[in-house]
DNA sequence: CTATATACATTCACTGATGTATGTATAAAT
DNA sequence: ATTTATACATACATCAGTGAATGTATATAG
């Protein structure tokens, strides 16, 4: 059989990637060959050729697809006409860890990304946008919360980027951690734990008492 | 020229091992060959496979290299006999920091660990030695902060399993941040909040307030 | 209805890496 | 002083994976 319809082959990509996140997930990304994806989504390396340049434009592929999904996530974070921004923030934070323990997917995406690839020059595009997302995650949450001390909810006397980047510390190192050891914690009531916490620094002022540099 | 003495072939077996190092750091674990190794410490691949069994032996040294240093720093988490055990603890905290950011060689390593390499069923081993250190820095931890609150440096109600796996993410999130994005913010700086920030909340009994499991 | 582009499968040539086997000079054992 | 084991270098056979070339059936455009 050859030929399929354009529906079709758009399902057949779509068959490939997901093949793909199976195998980088299990053999990691450089152990697997265009084979190994071809086979697990029922195809010949041809097909994958046809779609795709090579491995890691395969690779590429599902790197955008978690970015825009972040992309959706971020654009939740603030709102100008949010009356309770810091409700909203601290909401959209437990939903993502939510999000993260149970949506197989994303989770095994994020799997791949953070355990199952490595972080060369060839795959600096990854890292690049690792860090656009960080940056614009940044932003986000810095508006969400200017929004909050102006709507009153947090002090003046916050220190911001101390806030911003352990919050991202924080949620970069409970997910990496659940990943490497799925068992050691239980993730659902640690995470909350660390939202917990992290939302009481916030209302403290996070570091408004440490005048040093 | 050949058979060196035994003090030179132990060198050898540095040298590959340090020149290991430079090239999985560079190419990563993965995309690096025997040739490429050998050909970094200044010898040909019949060398490596004298001192290592394969690439993946050469891996395991350097693992192992590192986890003995870790361990070195675990013992010094906690001595029985001393009375200042939360002052100890934080110093050695901000030593550990300093270290990061300072000693190339372990950053190097840490940065093949996190970065360059992948966590899969082949280099399972890695992650197990992983999970070991965990749990062994983990019990030296509560160990200290058992004894801080024996010597009334800390509240009796401290919720020490929460204080320990936070400590863990801060530390796992800042370093893995500061791998990928060393330009992003200032881990000097930043690491002193995070321990400052995190000492203010050992102290407040972290979490002794929430009362939800 | 024909022609062409499409969506794959199949085949092929090539490369880089691996593990092993063999060679060899010399330190160390006797 | 031999002998032997050592510490490598060199040579060889093999193989998995790649990318491109080619084949082919059929959707689709005209």
């Amino acid at each position: 059989m050859a030929r399929r319809t354009k529906e079709e082959a758009q399902k057949t990509r779509e068959a490939i990637i997901e093949a793909a996140e199976i195998v980088f997930h299990r053999k990691g990304v450089s152990a697997t060959s265009l084979n190994d994806i071809a086979k697990q989504a029922g195809f010949t390396r041809g097909a994958v050729y046809w779609h795709f340049r090579n491995k890691h434009d395969v690779f590429l592929a599902i790197v955008d697809a978690l970015m825009e999904s972040i992309d959706v996530f971020h654009q939740q974070i603030v709102h100008p006409e949010e009356t309770d921004p810091l409700g909203k923030f601290e909401a959209l934070l437990r939903h993502l860890m939510q999000e993260v323990q149970t949506n197989p997917r994303r989770r095994r995406c994020y799997d791949i990304i953070f355990l199952k690839c490595e972080r060369t020059a060839e795959n600096q595009v990854l890292t690049e946008k690792h860090r656009e997302k960080y940056n614009e995650g940044s932003d986000r949450i810095r508006a969400a919360l200017l929004r909050a001390i102006a709507m009153g909810q947090l002090s003046e006397k916050l220190c911001i980027d101390q806030a911003v980047i352990q919050l991202h510390t924080q949620l970069t190192g409970i997910i990496y951690l659940s990943l490497i050891a799925p068992d050691m914690f239980d993730f659902q009531t640690q995470s909350k734990r660390i939202i917990d916490s992290y939302m009481c620094s916030l209302k403290s002022g996070f570091g408004a008492f440490s005048p040093d540099t």
